[in-house]
RNA sequence: GCUGCUGUAGCUCAGUGGUAGAGCGCGUCAUUGGUAAUGACGAGGUCGGGAGUUCAAUUCUCCCCAGCAGCACCA
């Protein structure tokens, strides 16, 4: 027998047979160990115990204390299977299909007639908690294909056969059996049901899902469910999810007065005064940005002829996806066909190509606070974040391909800046390369996608790459904020893009005298105000920062004696430009007090008779149960400070 | 778009085969109260829209619309 070297992680290295298991290895240091171990660490690959090992290696075993990403992923994947016996012990005939691990959990899918009920998620949790109390060991075994495709046509499971046929013929193909119950499974498993915690799982919800994730295929009912190591964790995942749930921005925003939306216009947002007041305040900001930042602003029709959209490429690519306005001649007299523009960036080449460019305008920076209207298929709506009327910050930069490394960069650390003064510092760059379909030369994706690697750098950014994730006509820059519970949203975004140039003929007088065509960059800042509006909501709380607060401060009378002075501090206010507004009603300071608290009035100004003798106010600032006296000059001039946006300070 | 669920007062929600209820909010009156809800009274609903079953539908059935969760989509 081939003896093996097995080094461990204190660097004691020892000797077995070529085929040892790690369950034996860890049987051979104490039993103790045996009995705890979920699985191995063998060469940094996650290693069932059973699994046998035939060559040198490093070895650790790992146990559900000491090795939390393990631990978690045998956990989950074990309630995975343990789900899916449950559900086919409760209903033999449901067919099963795959079951993954995600973040905090697992799902499967399951094909059966019948939808699952929320009774019925109750029924499988209790099954579950049996099999995991039976301690049913987990065995794994190596089949021949064609045996565990006749096994599985024979229990009529026409997935797991079709599954089967794509893994790649030199796999093993692994069985994995929980008792008496069995699935296909790359594995690795826990020893037995036991090990899995019965209170620290939860089945979530139901939800259809496509087979293999395609729209085309059969609509299976997935089951989600999280699990945790312990009780403790799983509550507080319950916990942070309550507080998700709270800072939700259509929640928030109706409680906040901000906007609405009705069936009549789905998709599309109707902001109320204190909502338009933050996307104002927001434009204003970005509007003043942009100056800055060497850009033109501009302003193009809303309603555009399909003629530019055909020349474009949307009527082709795109039309699914637009608001199509005919015009007929029983109601106009005349007919004609246009579409609400979905995108900014044909107008503006109607602009660029205007007069004549030369080589002396580039790069030419050109900016809209762009209206656009999409359809997006009805299930994809979602509040303000996912709409079908919105507003981008959009802009266009026209340039020579080797302007493009100069122009992103500049872009990378414009965007940086704004994130920076918004409150979001968490966030990362994606680079989206060359996808199957596309156009031009390998030469040029080279070139291209090399251009925004090295502006990154050059900014002083990481970036992730998303293989083939590019357009068609270009590589492109992902911006993504992850919000204060841990969801990527992404914002901004930059393209390179050679190919609409081309079809709508832009082109610009080069140093030598001839005709040569730009480059454009797509790109966008916030990316939408209500997609960005809507993470800013949920990223503060509702406790938006003072100078995009849509109500910054409330004076509040505590006796109408006081009344006429609560006019005057509020006039003293507004003189220097911060939102104030008097609170003279009939009601107690208490009551008072908590409405603007949970309105998220960020300052509230006490005024009794006490503060119009000394001319001070009782300062409350939002989420502070401790007052401040200060006197009015003072007050006036700190919320001053504070209600100038951030590049104005 | 697909699967499932939901739609009752401004908001959050209860309820019923015999045309409806609570709390908050709103209005009126009393109360001038010192930092998260003062009290009393009152107004307010074609029970998402349409059709069907029924003596009778907000309630049951079907269709449509919208929302929610997830999937697909987001060139």
């Amino acid at each position: 027998m081939t003896q093996i070297s097995l080094t461990f992680p204190d660097g004691n290295a020892r000797s077995y047979d070529a085929g040892v298991t790690p369950a034996e290895v860890a049987a051979s240091i104490a039993s103790s160990l045996a009995k705890k171990a979920i699985s191995a660490t063998v060469d940094g690959q996650h290693w069932d115990l059973a699994w046998p090992i035939e060559a040198d290696a490093q070895i650790a075993i790992n146990t559900l204390k000491d090795n939390d990403a393990e631990a978690l992923e045998l956990i989950r994947h074990d309630c995975a299977h343990i789900m899916a016996r449950a559900v086919q012990e409760i209903w033999p005939d449901v067919k099963v299909t795959i079951g993954p691990v995600i973040d905090h959990g697992w799902y499967y899918d399951f094909d059966r007639a019948e939808p699952f009920t929320p009774e019925d998620l109750g029924l499988i949790e209790k099954k579950m908690k049996e099999i995991i109390n039976k301690r049913d060991p987990v065995r794994t075994e190596v089949w021949d294909r064609d045996v565990a495709i006749k096994y599985y046509e024979d229990r009529g499971e026409p997935y797991k056969v079709e599954l089967i046929d794509s893994i790649p013929g030199n796999e093993p193909l692994r069985m994995y059996w929980h008792g008496e119950w069995q699935d296909l499974c790359r594995g690795p498993h826990l020893q037995h049901t036991g090990q899995v915690p019965a209170d620290a799982f939860k089945l979530m919800s139901v939800a259809g899902a496509y087979w293999r994730g395609d729209s085309d295929r059969a609509m299976l009912q997935r089951i989600y469910g999280v699990a945790f190591k312990n009780k403790e964790d799983l509550k507080k995942h319950l916990n942070m999810l309550e507080e998700a749930a709270k800072r939700d921005h259509r929640k928030l925003g109706n409680e906040m007065d901000l906007f609405h939306m009705q069936p009549e216009a789905p998709g599309q947002v109707f902001w109320h005064p204190n909502g338009w007041t933050v996307y104002t305040e927001l434009q204003d900001y970005m509007r003043r940005k942009q100056r800055a930042g060497g850009y033109v602003e501009v302003n193009t029709p809303q309603v555009v002829d399909r003629k530019l959209w055909e020349q474009s490429g949307h009527w082709d690519k795109y039309q699914e996806n637009m608001f199509i306005v005919e015009v007929d001649e029983e109601h106009a007299r005349e007919k004609a066909v246009n579409a609400l523009k979905p995108m900014n960036c044909p107008c503006h080449v109607q602009i660029f190509n205007q007069g004549m460019k030369s080589y002396r305008d580039l790069p030419l920076r050109m900016a809209e606070f762009g209206s656009c209207a999409r359809y997006e298929p009805s299930g994809a709506l979602h509040g303000i974040m996912r709409v079908r009327g919105f507003t981008q910050d959009d802009g266009h930069i026209f340039c020579t391909d080797d302007q493009i490394t100069a122009e992103t960069k500049t872009f990378i650390d414009f965007l940086s800046d704004i994130y920076g003064d918004l409150g979001f510092n968490d966030w990362t760059i994606k680079l989206s390369t060359r996808p199957e379909q596309r156009i031009g030369s390998d030469e040029t994706w080279d070139e291209m996608e090399k251009a925004l690697g090295d502006a990154c750098k050059a900014a002083g950014h990481d970036f992730e790459i998303l293989e083939g994730e590019g357009a068609f006509y270009g590589p492109k820059l992902e911006f993504t904020l992850t919000d204060a519970i841990g969801r990527n949203w992404q914002c901004g975004t930059l393209q390179v893009d050679a190919n609409l140039p081309e079809r709508l003929d832009a082109k610009f007088i080069g140093e030598d005298g001839g005709k040569h065509r730009p480059v454009m960059l797509h790109r966008a800042t916030l990316g939408s105000f209500e997609r960005f509006i809507g993470i800013l909501i949920e990223e503060h709380a509702g406790k938006l920062p003072f100078w995009l607060a849509p109500r910054q401060v409330v004076v509040a009378a505590i006796v109408s004696d006081a009344d006429d002075y609560v006019l005057e501090v509020v006039e003293a206010l507004k003189a220097v430009g911060v939102r104030a507004e008097a609170d003279l009603r009939n009601e107690k300071i208490n009551y008072k007090v908590r409405e603007h608290s949970v309105g998220k009035v960020p300052v509230i100004l006490a005024v009794g008779m006490k503060e119009v003798e000394q001319r001070t106010v009782s300062t409350r600032r939002l989420g502070n149960k401790q007052t401040q006296v200060q006197s009015l000059d003072e007050i006036v001039s700190i919320l001053h400070t504070e209600a100038t946006p951030p590049d104005m300070r």
